[in-house]
Order: structure tokens, then sequence, then C-alpha cells
RNA sequence: GGAGAGGUCGCAUAGCCCGGUCUAGUGCGCGCGCCUGGAGAGCGCGUUUACCGAAAGGUAACGAGGGUUCGAAUCCCUCCCUCUCCGCCA
């Protein structure tokens, strides 16, 4: 959520900034007008409210009873104007909330302008990408043929795009996650085990209601969604608090399987376990005071590069143009590995800048030392790598010509002695 | 899921039966000051948040949302949460 007044004093501002994520200006103007309308019955019905309050008031000391009676007809009638300026107030708030939930954060002056992914800034490369003396297979050949990732049953007990894994597939990806929570630990975040279905309110504080409701799995019986990042639950967590200055930067490490209905992608990257509805992911979130978020947003990235180097997967990074940029971003990196089966460069983590953007939605402050009115703290989230594209990487770079898989040594601690993944 | 109890200003509580003097008393904690060689005790003052307003000031919030009323922490309804017991269950 932007701040109101922010807008009311600086609308160009705020158009501009719709205009460089291509998107359209006028929900600008509808704000302003609603927040002029709002104003302007406020006024009115506080005005009105303070009459009725003096007057009742003087009814609870009014001895004469006519005098009372009168008294008493005068604030009815005050009170059904309240009544009904009241549900006027409440109409054109609701109207204001729902035109300004639906407006994106302002892109920081660093991300650069662009219209669409082609314009993603390349920052840079790092590691070598492997070489073969045969053709390296994809993923969901080398999968199968091991045994450790099976299609059919995955269709087959829940429909297309799931799939199981199985034997030292599914202990791959449990390596993977304790190895990156493990890492995070150490980079300074507090692990985190979280609920995996959150209310309406902890969605929305997060951004990605209403924008984002075509995405999300909901349980309509109970009024639950099935989280689609870590993020969401991790935001929720201090969701109206105010936090001491002292306890800043808070940071989390989160491992959760995420749930998309990707409708919008249907048809995309239909083969193996790219895409997927549920995947699991390791997330890092830190809430900090403002000052110290363009710096966290660096660590942030680092902590995540360093996943990938440590797995010794190759990678390049991007930084997000403003017609790429995610709704409530104002800045991202975005961390890409190299797969070589399916020759392709595959987004496994985005770290984001979201600064007071879901701290407004989730009301999340901090009260600064020494006293003060509370701040909005701001955020920041980034995936310590998404599993099934890591996995994908991990199968892909280091398959031998047998058709074995060998085990990066960081994960080995978690794979119980087993160093190459053999064909059953 | 059933029965009962309860949710009030950081914490603990009073107020609710009998609606107005209650944004709300008290204790603790915390902050500032006095006192002291220093500390403690003691004393005094202060101690939620949001919104509207240039300001003065005003409005709102006693789990949430509705209702009754001139007026609701207080009465009525719905929902949520916590605790105790029962049922069921990994």
């Amino acid at each position: 959520m932007l701040d109101i007044n922010l807008i009311r004093e600086n609308p160009d501002l705020v158009r501009k900034s719709l205009e460089v994520r291509q998107m359209d200006v006028t929900p600008v103007d509808q704000v302003l007008d609603l927040d002029l309308k709002r104003r302007t019955i406020i006024q009115e019905v506080e005005t009105l409210k303070a009459e009725r309050n003096a007057g009742s008031k003087e009814i609870g000391r009014a001895k004469d009873a006519a005098e009372r009676q009168a008294k008493i007809e005068a604030m009815r009638a005050v009170g059904d104007k309240v009544s009904a300026l009241d549900e006027q107030l409440r109409e054109v708030e609701a109207e204001l909330t729902a035109v300004m939930s639906w407006l994106p954060n302002l892109p920081s002056e660093k991300t650069p302008y662009g219209v669409d992914e082609s314009e993603n800034v390349v920052l840079k490369s790092a590691g070598q990408l492997p070489e073969f003396d045969f053709e390296p297979k994809p993923h969901w050949e080398i999968g199968p043929a091991l045994g450790i990732i099976d299609f059919e049953r995955g269709v087959k007990i829940t429909g297309s795009r799931f799939y199981v894994l199985s034997g030292a597939g599914a202990r791959l990806q449990r390596a993977l996650i304790a190895f990156m929570l493990d890492l995070h630990i150490q980079q300074g975040y507090t692990e985190k085990y979280t609920p995996f279905m959150v209310k309406t309110e902890t969605v929305f504080g997060a951004g990605q209601l209403p924008k984002f409701t075509d995405n999300l799995y909901k349980d309509h019986e109970e009024d639950l969604y099935w989280v689609p990042t870590a993020e969401v639950p991790l935001t929720g967590y201090h969701m109206d608090e105010i936090l001491e200055e002292a306890d800043l930067p808070i940071n989390y490490t989160a491992y959760t399987p995420c749930f998309r209905r990707e409708k919008m992608s249907a048809g995309r990257d239909v083969r193996g376990i790219k895409r997927g509805h549920q995947f699991d992911k390791v997330e890092m979130y830190t809430f900090c005071k403002p000052e110290d978020s363009p710096a966290a947003f660096e660590k942030m990235f680092a902590d995540a590069e360093e996943t990938a180097r440590l797995l010794g997967l190759p990678y390049r990074t991007h930084q997000l143009c403003t017609g790429d940029l995610g709704f409530g971003a104002t800045i991202t990196y975005d961390l890409e590995v190299w797969a070589a089966g399916c020759q392709e460069w595959l987004e496994v983590s985005s770290v984001s800048n979201v600064t007071d953007f879901q701290a407004r939605r989730a009301n999340i402050r901090y009260r600064p030392e020494g006293g003060g009115k509370p701040q909005f703290v701001h955020t920041l989230n980034g995936s310590g790598l998404g599993m099934p594209r890591v996995m994908i990487a991990v199968l892909e770079n280091y398959q031998q010509a047998d058709g074995s898989v060998i085990v990066p040594k960081v994960l080995r601690p978690w794979m119980g002695g087993i160093e190459v993944i053999s064909p059953m």
C-alpha cells in the first residue's frame, strides 16, 4: 500500500511510477477524488458527533423533563444525520481502499527503465559452465531413468504437473532444504516453521491480494489460503505489531511448500519439474529500519548467491527493469542457474526490497529509540533458492555418461553416505 | 464436535448485574524530576494508537462485526480467540 499522504502531495510521482511499470495511471485520480470526498465527510460527521456527544451529556444532567425531551428529539435528528454520513463514509473508504490496494509500489530510482523482461540488465556471471564428452540429458530423462522422479505416479495421484520424488531423489531435496536452512542460519537468519495455510488478512498484508487471487489455492469452507510463498506467513508474523528499534533488523528463514494455481502460465514449461502447482522453497525475510534496507538488500542477495556458489552451480544475475518489477518491489535482483540438460538458465531466486509497502498493508511498525511516533519498517524477501529448479540444475550439471549423478559435496552430510546416485 | 469460564490502556486487575460523572480506576513495569555521598526506599509528574484539522481542538478504538439508545466497556445478536472438562484423532 502506498502512503495516502504521498499520493495527495505528489500525485505526479505516483503517475510516473505507474507509467514506467507500463500501467494505467487513472487510479491516481480516482484516489485523489475519493480522498477528498472522504475528508470532507469526516469533517462534517465529526462536527455532528461532537455536537451529539455534548448534547447527550446535557441530557444526562438535565432536570426539567420537558427540556430533556426536547433535547432528546434534537439529538435524535443529529444522530440520524450521523448514521447517514457514517454510511457514506464507509462506502467511500471501502472504495478508496479498493483502489489503493491495486496500486503497486514505487520503483526505486536505482531500478532501470524497461518495457518488459527483455530489458532486464545483466549484472554478472559466475562459475564455470559444465562440459561433457557426451550429450547431457534433461532431468525429465535423468530422473525417471534413475528411478528418483516419477511423473506418472504424480499424475495418477493428483493430476498434471504433479510428480513424486523417490528414494535418493526425495532425499536429495530434503538435503537441499536442510543445507539451505543451515546456511541461512549461519548467515544470520532465524529459522521459522510457519503455518502453510493463512487467512485473508495475512495474504493481503503480503500484497498477494487482491491482485493475485487467481493464483492462490483457497479452502472456501474455512476461508483459508494455501501459502504461495513463505513470504506470506513471514510478513504476517509481525502483523499489527510495534517492534523495538533495538530488535531490528530481524532476519528470518523458512522452509515451506508453495502452492500456486498458475492459471496464467498454463501450457508453459510443462515438461519436467520446472513449474508445478506445488513446490518447495527456502525463503529469507528481513524487517529493518528504512535507512538500512538498501544495505540489507545487497546482503540478502549476496546470501542467495552464496547458496548457488556453494552448490557449485554456474549462475548469472539480473536486475529487473521497471516493466518487469513485481507488485510490491522497488528493486529486484534475479539469480538464474544454468541447467546443462535442457540448456536453459533457470530463475531460482528473486530478491526484493519492498520498503514500507507490505509494512503498511500488514501494519508493522517500530518504535524509534528514545521514543517518538512508531514508523513503518522496511521489509525484504528473497528465495534462498527454489527447490525443483535447483534440483534440475544439480541433476543436469552433475550427470555422468553412465546416467548416474554425483551428489554435490555440500549436500553429502544429509545423504547418508550416498556420493553418487546410480540407476537402481 | 459438545458443556462451561473468559477476552478491558506493556503486564496484572477494577468497572459490566443497576447505560451518562469511563479512554477508562488501581497495582506492577517503564521514563523524567526531587531527595541521596551513591543506590534503594519515598515523593511528584508522565506513560496507547489512528484519523480530521494551519492551529485551537475534535473524532474513533474496552477481541471483531452488527443492533438497541439522545448516549454503550456496560444491554441484545453473530463471529473469532484463550482456558477447563468431555468426545474424536496423527
